[in-house]
DNA sequence: GATTGACATGTTGATCTCGACACGTCAATC
DNA sequence: GATTGACGTGTCGAGATCAACATGTCAATC
């Protein structure tokens, strides 16, 4: 149940709204974790139910601000030093990457360069965002570990475009055109 | 709905039992997808209904080995080269990377250490893996991005046990012990 | 001849996740 | 004074996913 520890994470970086925690997490968590506000909100409920958050303030529009207790403080820590880590993964960009071999040159060479346009954007947005952070800031590291890797995908899909190397298994009877 | 087209990748490149795709997802297509058989049998089910796949071969206990049918050709293709790639994430490696920066120093420590040992362990397999493809093999290429990814992020994890760099947010306040 | 372990397929209930629906507020612009 | 758009919270139904349950086969070893 990584949704709880991701939302207990934000929150201890800045206790936040709802709607505040939807937006937090495609900005700051976009490459980690994504939720939408109707699974947020629940487990938010859950999550006070359970002792591991609390309102600290209301505002207006009915917003409720929560910030981690102590308990949720604990909570954080055991999961990230005690827990072992699920390592199995879902990501769809992923596997497109691993699939794209199946093309026939063309349309790999299409799909790989919709995809270095996309890291080419991420790259441009974390360097925006790294410019604005001093070095020594929390977070700083991690921006720039996504930078790394965005460097080693871009390079890997320049040579892909550029070599398009062999055909996969093909002879004919692949999904090429 | 990618489970759908990983199973039509795999099957692409070689029929396959159920069973044998349950454990094809955990190897050759581990850092992409996973799924299990529970979830692989009701969907090559579908997929046959839906006659993107079919049945080329029964062997003893009660196997069926299935292969894409042309029109499933066409769908894989469609998918790669048509759709708009969901590039949502949900990571929870990624997200402990993340989180790893609100630890005091001592815990982020063992925790980075702990991811270093298993990256480690994966380049090991990917090194192995490699050296049994040809260099022109369809997915050598692959399998040479996940080395590089994994040398990048060897290094990062490296770089935070040796500098522990800022304790975060802190002031005693945080998930720290 | 019995046991063990890999092979093989399926179902079921619980939980996770998303898109769509639904309601309401506040500030700024027209 | 009306409209618009961002802010803000919530629910519901459908589909995705997993762990557990359930059943049976075949080959090799003991």
């Amino acid at each position: 149940m990584s949704l709880r520890h991701a939302i207990l994470g934000l929150l201890e970086r800045q206790p936040s709204t709802g709607y505040e925690l939807a937006r937090r997490f495609d900005l700051s968590l976009a490459t980690a974790w994504h939720a939408s506000h109707s699974q947020i909100y629940p487990e938010l409920s859950k999550l006070e139910a359970a002792g591991l958050v609390e309102v600290v303030a209301r505002g207006a529009r009915q917003s409720k601000t929560y910030a981690l207790t102590e308990s949720g403080r604990d909570e954080l820590r055991r999961w990230l030093v005690e827990e072992t880590p699920d390592r199995s993964q879902r990501n769809e960009g992923a596997l497109r990457l691993f699939l794209g071999q199946l093309l026939d040159p063309g349309d790999r060479q299409a799909v790989f360069e919709r995809d270095l346009d996309y890291i080419e954007e991420q790259t441009e947005q974390l360097r925006a965002l790294q410019s604005v952070l001093e070095p020594g800031e929390p977070f700083a590291a991690q921006v720039d570990l996504g930078l790394r890797i965005n460097a080693v995908l871009a390079a890997w899909l320049a040579e892909q475009v550029e070599q398009p190397g062999p055909d996969g298994e093909h002879d004919g009877r692949g999904p090429a055109r």
